[in-house]
RNA sequence: GGUCCCAUCGUCUAGGGGUUAGGACACCAGAUUUUCAUUCUGGUAACACGGGUUCGAUUCCCGUUGGGACUACCA
């Protein structure tokens, strides 16, 4: 095999869509296992939907799910520039190779003739309604015009494209990796625009030049450019490069969780769930979007569960960290189909990643949120949480959300525990509870079990009788971590004032 | 409409001419647990349909149906 050089090439115009993070994974991964190249390339041929941000974005969540760029913008390389819009000069040279070779040719048509063409071969019943061998004759173009006419045309400086000179027929043939040989014959592929009036390339003339160019190994890329690939073989072979063609690998599409169709922010929005890696606010509408990131996902999560979408190991092996992945990756293990996004086994790939960290990593996530709600709290103290509370987490900011109570006493409790369990007995257990406790300087979870077990065979009254009392008395709450390892964390003091709290606004409840 | 792609439990998928069609998520039940969660055990659940080929098709071929993508001077 050849030098494995890939590339991912989004193009800035928002913010990286997940379906795009999961093609970058599997350039990154196969770039990785075959000790390639991964390439950072950035399509910004269209200047009327440039978003300022966006490049910076996708760079940034890129880094944060772990994709390591080794060569492309920001970074650099011997095959600079890697914006497109700054490889200009490039695109035209070979834009006039492809007329000079007579491959291409300009085209004068304003969009009013092109609509015209269109609803004129549509009243027709044409099957397509292209700008093709079929129809280019009746067009405004340098083909129907002489040399003469066409070179004054563009001295007067009238705008042009130039298109791509598509045989009435014929049959190209793709080899793609995922789907085998597709054949498509060239009277379905019109006449694309190969350079656009304001003197940019399209996507089209753009990635083969570059990808032959930067010597791309292999394009993955979405599915949504298969009907597309037959149109860059043609490019490749008018170009004379068809013996370095890159192979092309097109990947499944990611679908929407239920019904039908590729998957969108509508989707993701409607049903609740990120789209986007990380959290995006569009600078045009102001509309803020939230990420994996800050909803509380991991890196190595996201990452798991996006190469299961479309690939998998052939394994019983669920769990896969980056390494794991690159080692077991390849691309005839690609599926076909397209894949349905399950946001609930992302859920619980993430709970699985977030119970397997150490506590002081996730004390982390725990501190973060404490910052923002501007409360102190000791590394260890945040260790020690978590460390509790990590088999009942889904998200990082569980910790935060499902222990408030750490920090803050209840100032409410659970009207069903209440109802049901604080009575007479639970009263005399916490009264004579917290007598015993104040009487310690250290409270320790055995301690605190050993207590109250003392206090409530005193009384003759069952433990777990009244345990619900004594949690909802704490933490206001009818669920929760470890109760004996809840009060050691908050201390003696804390866990007798609260008792006390309770006994005081909930006597009359009675 | 045209071109192309696709089709195994609800979802992600393994498998492949002869299998009790396997796993994971979700769901349900039981066990453990001071609560909830975790964990453990068990369970429900799939080869879209119709033709071929074959001794035998879920698997190979064709068609149908269904779904999807593309059909811009967007990528």
């Amino acid at each position: 095999m050849r030098e494995v050089r890939v590339r991912f090439a989004p193009s800035p115009t928002g913010a990286l869509h997940i379906g795009g993070v999961r093609t970058a994974l599997y350039n990154y991964l196969l770039a990785r296992k075959h000790k390639g190249t991964m390439i950072l390339r950035i399509e910004d041929t269209d200047q009327t939907r440039f978003v300022p941000g966006a490049e910076e974005y996708i760079a940034e969540s890129l880094g944060w799910v772990g994709i390591q760029i080794d060569e492309g913008v920001n970074v650099g390389g011997a095959y600079h520039p890697y914006r497109q819009s700054e490889r200009k000069s490039i695109y035209k040279e070979y834009a006039q190779k492809l007329i000079d070779s007579g491959y291409a040719y300009y085209a004068f048509d304003t969009s009013d003739d092109l609509e015209a063409m269109r609803t004129r071969l549509k009243v027709a019943g044409s099957s397509n309604q292209q700008y093709s061998a079929a129809t280019r004759m009746s067009m405004n173009n340098s083909l129907v015009l002489s040399e003469e006419e066409t070179k004054n045309k563009i001295d007067a400086g009238e705008t042009y494209v130039i298109r791509l000179k598509v045989p009435a027929e014929g049959e190209i043939q793709i080899q793609d990796l995922i789907r085998g040989e597709v054949k498509v014959d060239s009277s379905q592929i019109d006449d694309k625009v190969l350079m656009k009036s304001d003197g940019m390339p399209t996507y089209h003339l753009a990635n083969v030049v570059d990808d032959y160019l930067m010597k791309i190994s292999h394009v993955i890329r979405g599915e949504e450019w298969l009907p597309s690939a037959p149109l860059h073989v043609l490019l490749y072979r008018y170009l004379g490069w068809e013996k370095e063609m890159p192979q092309f690998a097109h990947l499944p599409l990611l679908l929407k969780p239920d019904g039908n169709g590729k998957l969108s922010k509508r989707d993701a929005d409607q049903m609740g769930f990120p789209i986007f890696p990380l959290t995006w606010m569009d600078p045009n509408s102001s509309e803020l979007a939230t990420g994996f990131r800050e909803s509380g996902y991991l890196p190595e999560a996201l990452i798991n569960f996006l190469a299961f979408l479309g690939w998998n190991p052939g394994t019983e092996q669920e769990i896969f960290s980056m390494d794991e992945l690159i080692e077991a990756f390849s691309i005839e293990r690609i599926g076909k189909a397209g894949a349905r996004f399950d946001i609930q086994k992302a859920q619980w790939f993430n709970q699985q990643y977030l119970k397997a960290k150490s506590n002081e990593e996730l004390a982390l996530y725990l501190l973060d949120s404490l910052k923002a709600e501007h409360i102190e709290c000791s590394n260890e103290k945040a260790a020690k949480i978590c460390g509790i509370m990590k088999e009942r987490v889904t998200f990082t900011h569980d910790f935060w959300m499902q222990g408030k109570f750490f920090f803050n006493a209840p100032t409410s409790y659970d009207e069903q525990v209440i109802a049901k369990k604080w009575n007479a007995e639970a009263i005399h257990v916490l009264t004579g509870f917290s007598q015993e406790i104040s009487k310690l300087s250290k409270l320790t979870a055995d301690v605190a079990k050993f207590t109250l077990e003392a206090v409530t065979a005193n009384l003759g009254i069952g433990t777990g009788k009244i345990l619900q009392a004594l949690r909802v008395s704490i933490t206001g709450g009818a669920s929760g971590p470890d109760l004996m390892m809840t009060m050691e964390i908050l201390g003696s003091e804390e866990v007798v004032s609260r008792i006390q709290h309770a006994l005081k606004t909930l006597k009359k409840t009675i």
